[in-house]
DNA sequence: TGCGTAACGGTTGAT
DNA sequence: CCATCAACCGTTACG
């Protein structure tokens, strides 16, 4: 906890924060120089971002179409699966005062779990308190994982790095999430460079990278900022984050 | 020289 | 409330 204002140096000159995601405004950049014919290792050097990084975020997006980093942390769903969430959640409902413990031996008796997979007393309590909560009417039976409860879905990353509203979390390495075939190609890649200065001599990258990659950078972050809500800017950069990934590792 | 990838030290967050 | 621990991170180094 507790995010270092200034990470690490890399030994590019770049900076980064051990353990943690580069920002967006750079991952974006990557990709964007990518698509603009520049070489990995070019791009590399220009950002100062280690090759490894350019080659693993460029070889994901290629395969899922996101730039954002995979979901971080926390573990999957081992026994709390949807459909164990559903019971639960029944069983409530027909008896607002059951205990969690006769929870568990319900789930065990109908056969929804075995002995293996059977929620702890201690998960049980907390899907009551925080999937089920008021039990009032939820319907949705799919409100595991992606609940938006508040305006502000939960800050993937502290605002150091603020990624884009919609979730964070490229789903680790599923293939192809939903309608996003991946291909580089059917990208609408206008120019997002900042005003003209065309890139065109890519003989002289050199000349372009440094300070215009500052302001660049800069800027991007703002709008990364801005996009915290659902609605992005219309300048909105086009590679995005669009598509996003697949969702943070399924529920099952 | 370029680049894919394993090892490494690190953080995160649901269980 | 806290410890676990598997998931991810970016850098480094190797081939």
């Amino acid at each position: 906890m507790m995010e270092p204002a200034f990470g690490e140096v890399n030994q590019l000159g770049g900076v980064f924060v051990n353990g943690r995601p580069l920002p967006n405004a750079i991952r974006l950049r990557i990709v964007e120089l990518a698509q603009l014919g520049i070489r990995p290792c070019d791009i590399s050097r220009q950002l100062r971002v280690s090759h490894g990084c350019v080659s693993k975020i460029l070889a994901r997006y290629n395969e899922t179409g996101s730039i954002l980093p995979g979901a971080i942390g926390g573990s999957k769903p081992r026994v709390t699966t949807p459909t164990v969430v559903k019971h639960i959640r029944t069983y409530k409902q027909r008896d607002p005062g059951i205990f969690a413990w006769e929870i568990r031996d319900r789930l065990l008796a109908d056969g929804v779990c075995d002995k293996f997979n059977l929620p702890s007393v201690s998960s049980i309590s907390r899907i009551l308190r925080n999937k089920i909560g008021n039990l009032s009417q939820q319907n949705q039976y799919e409100s595991s994982k992606q609940g938006h409860p508040p305006p502000q879905p939960t800050l993937p990353y502290n605002h150091l790095y603020s990624y884009p509203t919609s979730i964070g979390a490229a789903g680790t390495k599923v293939p192809a999430p939903q309608g996003m075939p991946g291909l580089p190609g059917h990208m609408a890649m206008h120019r997002i460079w900042p005003s003209s200065h065309s890139v065109t001599d890519i003989l002289g990258i050199r000349s372009i990278t440094e300070q215009q990659n500052a302001e660049w950078i800069a800027h991007s972050e703002q709008l990364c900022h801005s996009a915290q809500h659902p609605s992005l800017p219309p300048s909105h950069p086009s590679v995005a984050l669009h598509g996003v990934a697949a969702a943070p590792r399924g529920p099952l």
